[in-house]
Order: C-alpha cells, then sequence, then structure tokens
RNA sequence: GCGAGUGUGGCGGAAUUGGUAGACGCACUGGAUUUAGGUUCCAGCGCCGCAAGGUGUGUGGGUUCGAGUCCCUCCACUCGCACCA
C-alpha cells in the first residue's frame, strides 16, 4: 500500500474532538450512590491529587501527579467504580502578597487570573475531573468552614490563644510553626527564622499525639514506609520519668521555681551515675547565675550568637559552663554541680538534665572535656557484642577471651580517666557506647543493685514522688501554631474589645469575610489599615472593638479540602452525608514533600472533626502514594571564577564514544566542550526545565501522558528524555497507522456488530498463538494495573502492538476475528494511559457500536481459553544451567517429560558419562537435571 | 549518629510465588527507501571469545536441584530527622 494514502496521526485534532465530546456529554460528572446497567450499586473509589497552589505554571510534576490519577480514574471506572477524581486550588498563601507588592495589585485578581491560566494549561491534557465540584479556597464560602471550626475549636479547648516564643519570619514577616522551619530558616523564604514572644492561637494538636502516632505506626498500611516513619519520628514520643533535684538558690526575680530543678530522663535506672547536671543556656538558673557569675554570663552570650543550623549544631562540641552552684541528688542527698551546656535544649522537657557520663553519649563527652566523674551504675549481663565487635579484640588484648560478661570487664568509676593509656579504656570508648541505648541490670547503685530496667525507674518514680516525680511521657510534637500575620488568608473570627478582651465572633455572623481589594505594600499586614474591616462593635458588650487582623496558616485550608469536594455546595454544613459516601479517601496521591506537614495536619483535623461527630471516620487516607520527582539532563560551564553557566539542551549537542557511552558535549556555537550536569530536579535556574505546554504542541497531550508515566515506576523519579518521547510518540503513530488500514477495516466490521460466535479453538496455530501473546499481555497488564505499575503497562501496549505487526501480511477469517478482538482489547486496555487517540480509533473501528463509548466499555479481562497451549517450551537445565529447550504438549506426564529431556542432545552432551542424581521437573517451566 | 529507601547493559527500566536475567523503550551499529536531511522499514546490540564456551543483577558469605528474588555481612548512593536527655 502506499504510505502517502495512510492517514496522518493529527493529535491535536484527535484530542481537540474527544475533548469537545467528553465536553458535551459531561462524561465526568459523577454522584452518590451510581448504579451499573443491572441496577446494583457500584463500588466507590475516591482517588484525588493533592490540592495545587495556583503559581500560575503548570509543570511536570503536576502533569505526573495527575497523570497517575487519571490513569487510575479510568481504569477503574471501566472496572465497575463510581470514581472521584476532583480539583481545586490552594489558593491562600505568601506567593499572592509577594506579586501583589511588586505589581501593586490585590492579590485576589493575581490568584483568580493564575486559577484560570492554570486551568487553561491542565485542559488540554484531557484529565477527567469533575470540576463541579472544584474548590477555591480564598473564597468566602470555603473559608467560612475554617472559621467555623476554629470556634468550635475554642469551645473546645483544641484552639487556644497564648502568647510564646515563636519562629519569626523577617523576610515574610510572619509567625511560622515548628514544622514551618527547616535548618533554622523559613520553609517558604529561607530566611534566618528569629525568636520573637509574641501572642497567637494554637491548636493543641499534642492532645492527638497519642492517636496520631498509634495509628501511623500500627493503622496506616497503605501508606509509604518512609512517610509513616517520618511521621513517627516527629511525633517524637518519649517515655520516662520527671523528678525535681532540690537547690538552695534564692531567685529575687521570682523566675525560679520553688527550689526545685525539673529533668526529665528515659534512663531514670541510671540516676545513681549522676555526677552533675546540666541546664539550657536560656534556662532560668542560668540567667540566675549569670548575674553574678561572668563567666556563666560570657558562655551564655556565646551560646545565643552561635547557632546557626541545627545540624552544624548537632555536630558542634558540647560545651560548658559550672556556674558554681549546687544542686541535691533526690536519692543520695549528695550536692551535684550544676552546670550550663549547650548541648541541653530549652525547648524540649523542663530545658534541664541530669547527666550520666557512664551512660550517655553526650554527657561522656561533656564529662571527659572537662574531667567530670564517670560513674558505671548499669551492666549488661548478656551483653550483644556482634561478632567482629573490636571488643573481641580488646578481650584478646587483655587475655580476657572467654569472658562472656561486660560486667566482668573492670568497673569504670574509679580512675576512668587513668585507664586512658590501658587497653581497658579503648574497649570502654569504643565499645561500650553502643550499649548507651540498651537496658541492662543496675550495679554499684545502692538500694536499686540488681533492678532491672522496669524495675528501676518505677523505683525513681516511687522515691521522687513527695517532690512532684513522676511517670511521664514527652513529645517532640508542639502544638500547631496558626497565626499569620498576613493579609492573603481565612481571617480569624475573633474580635478584640478592650473590655471583654479576645471575643469569638457569634456563628451567625460568619463568615468573617477578607476585603479583596486590598494592596499590601510591604509594610505589615494591609487589614490594620482597613477600617471598614478592622471596626466593629464587641459582640457581648457592644462597644467599639477591633477585629483580630491575624490569618490563619494556610495549612488550615489544606487540612479538610478533599472532604469539602464530596459537598462542595453544602451552604448550610461544613461537610453532609456525601462526605460520608466518599470518605476515606482510597487513595490520595502527591509529593513526599508534605509527608509532615499537610498530611499530619490532615490527620490531626480529620480526628477534631470526629471528635465533634462531623465524619465518622479516624483517618482521611486509606492509601497514600507518592510520586517520584522528574529530573532531567542539565550542562554546564564553568568560567575562571568558578561560576557555572547552564546550557539549554538546544543549544549543545552530545557527543558519544564507540560503544555509544556519553563522552561529553559542545556548545551549538562556539563547539567548544560542555560538562555534562547529570540528571537534576528541573529547575528554572539550571535550564533543564521541561514545559508540558511545548510536549502537547509537539507530540500531542496522549504522548505527553503515555511518556511521562513510561518513563519509570510511578513511585520512584524519573528522568526526563526527549528522545525518550519521540520513542512513545513514535508507538502511538504505528497504533494509529495499523488501525487506519484499510486491511483492518473489515475485520474491525465483523467484532461491531454483534460479533459473531468466534470459534477460535479451531482456528490455525498461529491464530491461537497470536491470541496466546495478546491475552498474555493482557493478564501481565491488568496486574500491573492492580499494583499501580503504569509504566510496563505502557509496555504492555507496545508488546501487543508488536504482536500484531508480526501477523499483518496473514490473511482470512480467522485473522480478521483475532485481530478485532486484539484491538479492541488493545484500546481498552491502553485507554487510561492515552485516552484520545484510543477513543478515536474505537470510534474508527466500529466498536462503540456495540459497546458504546470506550469509557462505557467493560474492562477487558484474559480468556482462560486462550491462555492455554497444546504445547508448553520446557527449558532443560543441568545443574541449574540452560542446557535446551522442548515442546511438549500439555498433558505429557513428568516420566514422558523426563525421557524427552534427556533425549534432548544439548542435554545429553552435559551429561555424558556422569550418573543422574536427581530430576526436578516444575510442571510448565522447566527440567533440572542434577549430575 | 538514627530512621526509611535504592543498587540489574551505554541509558530509562522489566522479571506475580525462588525457575530461560536484561521484556518494552532510548541510544548506538549495519542495511533498504529518499537528491539530501528528516521520516519509515529490516537486522544487530550485557561482557570476554573467531567459535565452542565462559561469565554476569554493588561486595563477601549462606540456604537451595536452582537465588536479581530468601538469610547474614560489608560497601555506595538518595531522602528524611538530627545534641529530644
Amino acid at each position: 500500500m502506499d504510505s502517502a494514502q495512510q492517514p496522518k496521526y493529527d493529535p491535536s485534532a484527535i484530542e481537540a474532538t474527544a475533548q469537545a465530546a467528553w465536553q458535551a456529554s459531561d462524561a465526568y460528572r459523577v454522584t452518590e450512590y451510581a448504579k451499573d446497567k443491572t441496577g446494583k450499586l457500584k463500588p466507590k473509589f475516591y482517588a484525588c491529587s493533592m490540592l495545587p497552589y495556583p503559581s500560575g505554571k503548570l509543570h511536570m510534576g503536576h502533569v505526573r501527579n495527575y497523570t497517575i490519577n487519571d490513569v487510575m480514574l479510568r481504569h477503574l471506572r471501566m472496572k465497575g467504580f463510581n470514581v472521584l477524581m476532583p480539583m481545586g486550588w490552594d489558593a491562600f498563601g505568601m506567593p499572592a502578597e509577594n506579586a501583589a507588592i511588586a505589581n501593586h495589585a490585590p492579590p485576589a485578581q493575581w490568584t483568580y487570573q493564575n486559577i484560570a491560566d492554570m486551568k487553561a494549561q491542565m485542559q488540554p491534557l484531557g484529565l477527567a475531573f469533575d470540576w463541579s465540584r472544584e474548590i477555591t479556597t480564598c473564597k468566602p464560602d470555603y473559608y467560612k468552614w475554617n472559621q467555623w471550626l476554629f470556634l468550635k475549636m475554642l469551645e473546645r479547648g483544641i484552639a487556644y490563644r497564648k502568647t510564646q516564643v515563636v519562629n519569626w519570619d523577617p523576610v515574610d514577616q510572619t509567625v511560622l510553626a515548628n514544622e514551618q522551619v527547616i535548618d533554622g530558616c523559613g520553609w517558604r523564604s529561607g530566611a534566618l527564622v528569629e525568636k520573637r514572644e509574641i501572642p497567637g492561637y494554637y491548636l493543641a494538636i499534642t492532645k492527638y499525639a497519642e492517636e496520631l502516632l498509634d495509628s501511623v505506626k500500627n493503622k496506616l498500611t497503605g501508606w509509604p514506609p518512609q512517610v509513616r516513619a517520618m511521621q513517627e519520628n516527629w511525633i517524637g514520643k518519649s517515655v520516662g520519668v520527671r523528678f525535681a533535684f532540690h537547690h538552695q538558690i534564692s531567685d529575687e526575680q521570682g523566675l525560679i521555681q520553688d527550689g526545685r530543678l525539673f529533668v526529665f530522663t528515659t534512663r531514670a535506672d541510671t540516676i545513681m551515675g549522676v555526677t552533675f547536671c546540666a541546664v539550657a543556656p536560656e534556662h532560668p538558673l542560668a540567667l540566675h547565675a549569670a548575674r553574678s557569675n561572668a563567666a556563666v554570663a560570657k558562655f551564655i552570650e556565646a551560646a545565643k550568637r552561635g547557632g546557626t543550623t541545627e545540624a552544624e549544631l548537632a555536630a558542634r562540641d558540647k560545651e560548658g559552663v559550672d556556674t558554681g552552684l549546687t544542686v541535691i541528688h533526690p536519692l543520695t542527698r549528695q550536692q551535684i554541680p550544676l552546670w550550663v551546656g549547650n548541648y541541653v535544649l530549652m525547648a524540649y522537657g523542663d530545658g534541664a538534665v541530669m547527666g550520666v557520663p557512664a551512660h550517655d553519649e553526650r554527657d561522656f563527652a561533656f564529662a571527659k572535656k572537662y574531667g567530670i566523674a564517670i560513674r558505671q551504675v548499669v551492666a549488661w549481663p548478656t551483653p550483644k557484642i556482634p561478632s567482629n565487635s573490636p571488643l573481641e579484640k580488646g578481650r584478646v588484648d587483655h587475655g580476657n577471651t572467654g569472658h562472656t560478661h561486660a560486667a566482668q570487664l573492670p568497673p569504670l568509676q574509679k580512675g576512668a580517666e587513668s585507664r586512658r593509656d590501658d587497653g581497658g579504656f579503648v574497649v570502654y570508648d569504643k565499645c561500650w557506647l553502643p550499649h548507651y541505648g540498651e537496658h541492662g541490670v543496675c550495679i554499684d547503685s545502692g538500694a536499686m543493685n540488681g533492678m532491672n530496667f522496669e524495675q528501676a525507674i518505677e523505683y525513681v518514680a516511687t522515691q521522687t514522688k513527695a517532690d512532684g516525680g513522676e511517670r511521664k511521657t514527652t513529645w517532640r510534637l508542639r502544638d500547631w501554631s496558626i497565626s499569620r500575620q498576613r493579609y492573603w488568608g481565612t481571617p480569624i473570627p475573633i474580635i478584640n474589645c478592650d473590655g471583654c478582651g479576645a471575643v469569638p465572633v457569634p456563628e451567625k455572623d460568619l463568615p468573617v469575610v477578607l476585603p479583596e481589594h486590598l494592596i499590601p505594600d510591604g509594610s505589615g499586614n494591609p487589614l490594620k489599615k482597613d477600617a471598614a474591616f478592622l471596626n466593629c462593635a464587641c459582640p457581648k458588650c457592644g462597644k467599639p472593638a477591633q477585629r483580630e487582623t491575624d490569618t490563619m496558616d494556610t495549612f488550615v485550608d489544606s487540612s479538610w479540602y478533599f472532604m469539602r469536594y464530596c459537598s462542595p455546595d453544602s451552604a448550610n454544613a461544613m461537610v453532609d452525608a456525601r462526605n460520608d459516601y466518599w470518605m476515606p479517601m482510597d487513595q490520595y496521591i502527591g509529593g513526599i514533600e508534605h509527608a509532615v506537614l499537610h498530611l499530619l495536619y490532615a490527620r490531626f483535623w480529620t480526628k477534631v472533626m470526629r471528635d465533634m461527630e462531623l465524619v465518622k471516620f479516624d483517618e482521611p487516607f486509606t492509601n497514600l502514594f507518592t510520586q517520584g520527582m522528574l529530573s532531567a539532563e542539565c550542562f554546564y560551564r564553568e568560567d575562571s571564577a568558578g561560576k557555572k553557566r547552564w546550557y539549554y539542551p538546544s543549544e549543545i549537542t552530545v557527543r558519544y564514544d564507540d560503544k555509544s557511552r556519553p563522552t561529553g558535549a559542545i556548545a551549538n556555537d562556539d563547539g567548544l566542550p560542555v560538562a555534562l550536569g547529570g540528571m537534576e530536579k528541573m529547575s528554572k535556574s539550571k535550564n533543564n526545565v521541561v514545559e508540558p505546554k511545548d510536549i502537547i504542541a509537539r507530540f500531542g497531550a496522549d504522548t505527553a501522558r503515555a511518556y511521562v508515566m513510561f518513563a519509570g515506576p510511578p513511585d520512584q523519579s524519573a528522568a526526563w528524555s526527549d528522545s525518550g518521547a519521540e520513542g512513545v510518540y513514535r508507538f502511538l503513530k504505528r497504533l494509529y497507522a495499523y488501525a487506519s488500514q484499510a486491511k483492518n477495516a473489515s475485520m474491525a466490521k465483523s467484532h461491531a456488530d454483534p460479533a459473531p460466535a468466534l470459534d477460535f479453538a479451531s482456528a490455525g496455530a498461529a491464530v491461537r498463538k497470536l491470541r496466546f501473546e495478546i491475552h498474555s499481555i493482557l493478564a501481565q497488564a491488568n496486574h500491573d494495573y492492580a499494583r499501580l505499575q503504569y509504566n510496563t503497562v505502557v509496555s504492555a501496549g507496545m508488546k501487543m502492538l508488536n504482536a500484531l505487526e508480526e501477523c499483518k501480511t496473514q490473511v482470512g477469517a480467522d485473522w480478521d476475528a483475532v485481530r478485532a478482538e486484539s484491538m479492541s482489547i488493545l484500546l481498552r486496555m491502553f485507554y487510561p494511559v492515552a485516552p484520545h487517540i484510543t477513543w478515536q480509533l474505537w470510534h474508527d473501528a466500529g466498536f462503540a457500536g456495540k459497546h458504546g463509548d470506550i469509557i462505557d466499555a467493560p474492562w477487558p479481562l484474559p480468556d482462560a481459553a486462550a491462555l492455554e497451549q497444546d504445547e508448553i517450551e520446557m527449558v532443560i537445565q543441568v545443574n541449574g544451567k540452560l542446557r535446551g529447550h522442548i515442546r511438549v504438549p500439555k498433558d505429557a506426564s513428568k516420566t514422558d517429560i523426563e525421557a524427552l529431556a534427556l533425549a534432548d542432545a544439548g542435554v545429553a552432551r552435559h551429561t555424558e558419562g556422569k550418573a543422574i542424581k536427581k530430576l526436578i521437573v516444575v510442571p510448565g517451566r522447566l527440567i533440572n537435571v542434577v549430575v
């Protein structure tokens, strides 16, 4: 056939037609309790991508996220599920304010324009969003419910106001939650965070710490282990004892409470090994000591200045200064020196620690540095010593071989320093350290001798009870600070009255509407200058009062939007019965960057709503999928100053050696070498960003979607490659050409009308072989769909087409029938990945006449009969090595197979003159001859 | 340091349960078509070797008839947390 007459694959035309048809039929609107053709209730499936911030620009990461979501939706929908896939906008936040300052225009305007732009960029991708459920968090009908729930939280004491030292971002001019401080810098601005004392509203997430931890550890099995570990880590539970050291330090300023220094420890069993106490530089006792001790004052001053990043803080040497003061050991009543230590954190526990150098790595380093006594009080009767541990060597050095008890090593409390020169200290230094975390038995501990860990801490808790000692659980998690000194956010519904204080806005007055016309100028919150917003009457006393101008952290908006999708138009309630239908969400899809912040807040919010009986579930997201990021090759040239100039891929040509290994690249303009920068996350500064719109313009949306799926497993990072995308484009072109050939028209027709009962059983072997291949590939593809391995689903489509093309020239009714069946399988199987071209070909082939639109067609399932083979190819191994292949009838007996195998020439060569010890036959697979 | 994850050709990556390692695609090489370039088609392609054959999934060991897959050891890389008492 003359190729010039072949219809040409024109993605832009096909995609426009398909999308217009979908829009005309409102194909993606879903309702609750949908039924199938037989009237049976469909199972529901709620699959949702994380809400995007309307930056105005759609990037490849979005494309990957939404395509995964879309493939899932289309697949499950054809499988008979009632699938919800909504989209919305995380529309409050700082970038809008920054843009407003730059453009002298209200942030609302910028935000709404960006939403329109991004929606327009999404549209060509053909994503099956139910746009009737679209949510924009900066609209009053949404944030009203932020305010409403906040008031409910106030009533229940979940929300509260307090003044405390907070993280202040000097660039964004606002407070940050602990979670939003990364390496001592603001998560968004990157500015060094300052400490400031500011009043604000907090949500008591710590009240839920235990449950949040318990379910992330034990229940959320549908979440990636990494995310679960990160949340566990973040919540940071420590179980121990809190007790007090007495002291007689008087405090003229009243800052020091009642002569007790409280400490928290997880190792109360080591209490008899205390040889010092240390407090944080900000601790009241440290400040008190500084007033009369210049050295302490100097140290505190230095500690304040020193801090840069947390990682550096952690690596910093343990340093401290003796206050000269003493405290009294609660059990021995001995005087214990009190130090100030730079490694003691004011924010954790009581900002003070008991120092047990023998059993704490940090205390050990501190004691060694300052010559403080080291007293061992715990021994390990059955130490876990790895076989390659230097301890073994230490024993040999000491002639101690044969000792199995670490306790038999010389006790360390006496003259540990003097042991420095002898091998024993080396043993201590290198080998006992790993035992810091392990529990043992108390020694040299008076009444506590012989107690195990549990007994010992119970004893300490009991003995110190009279002085306020108790078993206590300490959390790393802090309450969530939600006040932001920003304009573009949900107004906190509070009225500050001189007489009545902070008065909640009555529910009937909600929402407190944020004026959208203000233009921030960078000099603080414009709400403070807007009289119309600011001035109001106190709901309690009616006197003039002022509205709270702080707005809520935008993580509040994203903590429950996925529920509002279920009932976006509910005017009288935050959520309604439709939420009970869709939630909990079956599949949440998004980036790993939200592993702690958003996902923890949303879980907390859900539990609060549950306790208010607004929802019936404990956890919002049953399954979480974190997609990998997209990277791309980058290229650079370094100038003499070491500054890199990054080249666009279009500016360079890559050179290869004779084994097609890239050896380097040259710039197209000057022909001089350019360095290969490797695969890096797409970023503007490295000029390696791939724009979705460019890819769609070049290849169409189906190629963009299919390539993004094909590039690698969706949960791992994937590298963009232009030539890889071209490969997918080639495949779609071949598919289109194959399906469009006149030769195939007749076979398609045979399947379009009520198809004749095709008796493949009587068809020729070659026909049945093709059928076997197609159905085998389908079986594999179905498995891959189920485990969200969409990269191999794309491969499956390619394999099917390859198999079909191999039989292209065959003619006959059997061939027409098998090709028609194969094509209908291929189109449906590949439809979720490339919905436009398959939709078009489905119509062109006439399949729509039988099944209707492809989206309503049943999902293809492999025919068991097709997977049956008359003859099976088996592999023969000799001693596990591949030596030959044989074809055996499917019902061949084991003895027949063995005989056939041994008769094989390749096998005979390797078994000649050797005794056969064993024959292993794995039915349908292989025979292993052991000689 | 702690926690999680990942190591397979020149590259992206396949390999349900232990059973033919390298599917599918890219790149590359040779050939056909084309005035040329591009497109398209055919063939080849882990490594060593002319071949027979050998060898091969980060390292070293183990279990097994048989290990990319299971167990132990070590190494490398990525991500997260990081003085949490």
